[in-house]
DNA sequence: GATACGAGACATATAGTA
DNA sequence: CTAATACTATATGTCTCG
């Protein structure tokens, strides 16, 4: 069965009409904060992620490095393969996480009208900056300079009347890009790209819109919403329908609170033990809530994650009378679901501990 | 007594970000 | 054929309860 998620229906033409949507997205982001911080590695391809000879991937590759095929999500073998003298750079989050404060307190300072999307992304309102700033490309500009100035970083920015097409925006011109989609100018962007270019659109829905023989989103359109329906379930089907013609959300919501907190590890060999299971658990349990402590959140929900080798994964959860944030609450409560006598006796290779549900 | 149905819990699938 | 992270969010199928 596919399941894909889709934006809630909020047209341009009904409740949200002329307004303007900014996306905002740092470009190579953790493999530029290494470049700007050592200038050695500037002009080189800089891989940050696991390390070569590592189990993992690749989370961050310079655009000096994706002129080799490297990308994000690559098997670290591979782009080890592709481009030996590379800089590999494993990730350093307090870092990315600092600078990220600075992104989105340099947003701010233009307006209150800010969404923190990812650690790199923002979503903005910018409809009513008009008079203060000028057309939407001053606008854009205006973005790129404040955050030059406040990180020495580079952002790709997209202007448009919704989040799909601000998002599409930031997309279409990077590294440094800015670009600036009127309604009436929407459709004709929108009709030439892949519909892999659309949210919700991953690796599933691709397959199945090949099946179809839908490419682009001009083609989509033109599609028997029925077929599409029968391929993708009612909800699916219609999301990506809106989406081809250029509706979604123009809604921006500041402040949106986390809903979950998780930490899990994969080994690099996989582990059989179970008493070597439960230290690793205990560790993951301690890094749970110290972040649950430092953001005052307390959960009722934990949520066990095993994967084994063959990459098969099972979760286990339990809801808690109390809420807790009391690592060995979480170390035990992790530990009894791990005993479950239904989950596989096997050799393990990554495992998980997550709380949601706040208090 | 059997059945329908809504709510909630739980397990899994899929997606998107670096 | 081998490799396949960490983290967060959402959708949905299945089960149980009342
Ligand atoms: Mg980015
Ligand atoms: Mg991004």
């Amino acid at each position: 069965m596919l399941v894909t998620s889709q934006p809630q229906p909020q047209t341009m033409s009904t409740a949200n009409s002329s307004r303007w949507i900014a996306h905002v997205d740092l470009d190579a982001f953790f493999a530029s904060c290494e470049q700007r911080d050592d200038p050695a590695l500037r002009g080189r391809p800089v891989i940050v992620g696991a390390l070569p000879g590592q189990r993992g991937v690749v989370a961050a590759a310079s655009y000096e490095a994706r002129a080799f095929g490297v990308h994000s999500a690559m098997p670290i073998g591979e782009a080890a393969r592709r481009c030996p003298d590379a800089v590999y750079l494993r990730p350093d989050m307090d870092k990315y996480r600092q600078v990220s404060r600075q992104v989105m307190a340099a947003l701010q300072s233009i307006t209150p009208l800010v969404e923190v999307a990812s650690v790199d992304e923002a979503y903005l309102d910018v409809s009513g900056l008009k008079r203060l700033l000028g057309p939407p490309a001053a606008i854009g500009e205006r973005i790129k300079s404040v955050i030059r100035e406040a990180t020495a970083l580079t952002a790709s920015v997209g202007i448009g009347p919704n989040r799909l097409l601000a998002k599409l925006g930031s997309e279409h011109r990077k590294p440094d890009g800015l670009t600036i989609i009127r309604p009436d100018e929407a459709q004709g962007f929108l009709d030439p790209l892949p519909v892999s270019a659309l949210r919700g659109a991953g690796p599933r829905a691709q397959a199945v819109f090949r099946r179809l023989g839908i490419g682009t989103i001009r083609a989509l359109r033109d599609c028997d919403p029925e077929r599409l329906t029968t391929a993708f379930g009612r909800r699916a089907a219609l999301g990506f329908l809106r989406q081809a013609r250029g509706e979604a959300s123009a809604e921006v919501l500041p402040g949106r609170p986390r809903k979950s907190i998780s930490k899990e590890t994969t080994f690099q060999q996989d582990i059989e033990d179970q008493a070597a299971l439960r230290a690793q658990l205990v560790a993951l349990a301690a890094g749970v809530a110290r972040t649950a402590r430092r953001e005052r959140l307390a959960g009722h929900r934990v949520t066990l994650k095993v994967r084994y080798r063959g990459f098969e994964t099972h979760t286990r959860q339990r809801r808690l009378t109390q809420a807790t944030q009391d690592e060995r609450v979480l170390a035990r409560v992790a530990a009894e679901l791990l005993a479950d006598p239904r989950l596989p006796q096997r050799p393990v290779r990554l495992i998980g501990v997550g709380l949601s549900d706040w208090a």
